[in-house]
DNA sequence: GAGAACGTAATC
DNA sequence: GATTACGTTCTC
């Protein structure tokens, strides 16, 4: 078993038999081949001193009792989905938590990175919306670029950018989803959108087996409803489109409430 | 409108 | 060629 920190819950051998042809990273291969070198696990392998990541961030003890031997199915507890698997999203914001506990992300950008973000991320876009979590956090929560290149996507004046395809002036439609394969306009007019690979939907690793798009994969040819992505789930140039890169779907929602009870929590055992 | 079924693009 | 999964159509 990987000891690399599992962002998207809990793996098991019924898990992995579950979902065999998913990759221990959430993302499909092609998302995968991003020219960046390094993987999350390169950058949680080096945790601050004082903080065992490895510690903080466990699957939860339905999860723990899941991955042991002996289970046959993925029978959930009755709290599921848990915090890990939750499809409304608390799971990111235990995790930002954590990783800032850690040090593996900072509450205020770098020098650095304010130049480099400054360039980038800070420019608003042809709508008018630069992209900035602090609403979402209570202080400036960078949402390390470095991270972001795992699923070949990096931030850019509020749009998506794919690292490897570097095409800048893509940027807006694969934001939309749309493969550079599929803007070839060429292909008979059938456009296939590409998971966004960052949204909680994505970041999930197995199938839940129980929702009717697994029970009916044979037919329905459908992935796990709890893997669909939240950007496919939207049609493109649909209401809200336009903002579902810069709010993560989270703007208001159990998120920052999630982040309130963890800050709570740590100031009750603090 | 939601979910199921199907066609087929994309990928391996 | 097999598999996965997005998009569309159909059914309720």
């Amino acid at each position: 078993m990987s000891t690399a920190v599992d962002i998207a819950g809990p793996s098991s051998p019924d898990q992995a038999h579950s979902s065999a042809k998913i990759p221990n990273e959430p993302l499909r291969p092609s998302l995968k081949r991003s020219s960046h070198p390094y993987s999350l696990s390169h950058y949680i392998s080096s945790p601050s001193p004082a903080v065992d990541v490895k510690g903080l961030i466990q699957p939860s003890p339905a999860q723990q009792r899941a991955a042991q031997p002996g289970h046959t199915k993925p029978r959930r507890a009755p709290s599921w989905p848990d915090m890990w698997e939750s499809p409304s999203g608390l799971h990111l914001a235990h995790a930002a938590e954590l990783l800032m506990r850690a040090g593996l992300l900072a509450l205020t950008p770098t020098t650095a990175e304010q130049t480099s973000l400054g360039a980038q991320s800070s420019q608003p876009d042809s709508s008018g919306c630069s992209t900035d979590f602090q609403p979402f956090l209570g202080a400036w929560f960078p949402f390390n670029p470095a991270l972001f290149p795992l699923a070949g996507f990096q931030m850019g004046g509020g749009h998506w950018r794919s690292a490897a395809m570097g095409a800048e002036g893509m940027e807006g439609l694969v934001a939309e989803g749309y493969s550079p394969s599929s803007l070839g306009g060429n292909s008979g007019g059938r456009r296939k959108r590409k998971r966004c690979g960052e949204c909680v939907p994505c970041r999930r690793q197995t199938n839940c087996e129980q929702c009717s798009s697994c029970r009916n994969r044979k037919r329905g040819h459908q992935i796990c409803k709890y893997r669909k992505c939240e950007e496919l789930k939207r049609k493109p140039g649909g209401p809200g489109f336009e903002s579902r890169v810069s709010g993560f779907d989270l703007r208001g929602s159990d998120f920052t409430l999630a982040l309130a009870q963890e800050r709570s929590n740590t100031a009750l055992d603090g």
